[in-house]
DNA sequence: GCGACAG
DNA sequence: ATCTTGTCGC
């Protein structure tokens, strides 16, 4: 079960060529992605039809918050909520130092670990509401190579996610103002979610506007054991302002957490 | 060659 | 990601 990351690209690599670096990386990736599930892959229903079917009541969320100070200092965030109620039902934290640096790309080699563990943690200990499904602050397949850190928590947890992008990561063509004309020329006055089709005719994921007076819009994509259609459904059942609640929760509490801790540590 | 680039 | 005040509105 416990697998050791690739190791990071070089240290020192200010003055040297880092593409060569990532290809350690992009390895790793492309081996993973051959265990991508992109279709509906799960035990449970969205309604509890009969009394014998697994209801969806466990829906979790991923984040991970920064020192101000030190920005190597992480706390990582995991947060399981009652999908009708959305209501937090467990929380756990994990302070870390983080070594790996931040690549566009390559996000999930920086943060998946310490998000790996918490779930880890929950599921060793045989907790009750380990989560049916989990959401991640990050992309699914919206991504450079169609897996992003979404897809690579979903299949090392072996577990049904959605990726939560907050900005758009520009993949095959599609960049903010080719979305926001998408979005303004959709003729809608509601809330609603456009499909993310790039050059390649590829449908990536959705920009979907949350709340009414929202003009910037979040961006789903898949993880892994979901269909988009599914994800979609699942995020707008969530959402009570742009950033569905198993998120938003875990980015409340994670800074949260990190910020009282910093302040504990003034005292003394 | 230059710019863009999830968190 | 993080640094940051007030302000407009339900």
């Amino acid at each position: 079960m416990e697998k050791k990351s690739p190791e990071p690209p070089e240290e020192a690599s200010q003055s040297r060529d880092s593409s060569r670096d990532n290809q350690t990386w992009i390895t790793a990736q492309n081996i993973l992605r051959e265990k991508l599930i992109t279709e509906d892959c799960f035990a449970w229903k969205l309604q509890a039809g009969s009394k014998e079917e697994e209801a969806l009541r466990y829906v979790g969320g991923v984040d991970i918050s920064f020192s101000k100070d030190d920005p190597s200092r992480a706390c990582g965030t995991l947060v399981v909520l009652d999908f009708h109620t959305l209501q937090v039902l467990y929380q756990d934290f994990s302070l870390v130092t983080l070594q790996v640096p931040y690549v566009p790309g390559f996000l999930a080699f920086r943060e998946a670990p310490v998000l790996l563990q918490l779930l880890e943690k929950m599921k060793r200990s045989n907790n009750p509401f380990y989560p049916q499904l989990l959401m991640v602050d990050g992309n699914g397949i919206l991504h450079p190579r169609g897996f992003g850190l979404a897809c690579h928590i979903g299949v090392e947890a072996n577990l049904p996610t959605i990726g939560i992008g907050k900005n758009l990561h520009h993949v095959d063509g599609l960049t903010h103002s080719r979305v926001r004309e998408l979005l303004g020329a959709e003729e809608n006055c509601s809330e609603d979610f456009i499909n993310l089709v790039g050059c390649s005719g590829h449908i990536w994921g959705v920009a979907m506007r949350s709340t009414q007076g929202s003009i910037k819009p979040i961006f789903i994509s898949i993880g892994h054991k979901i269909s988009l259609q599914t994800a979609i459904m699942i995020v707008q059942m969530t959402c009570k302002y742009r950033v569905p609640e198993p998120i938003r929760q875990a980015d409340i509490r994670s800074r949260d957490y990190i910020r009282k801790l910093e302040a504990n540590a003034k005292v003394k």
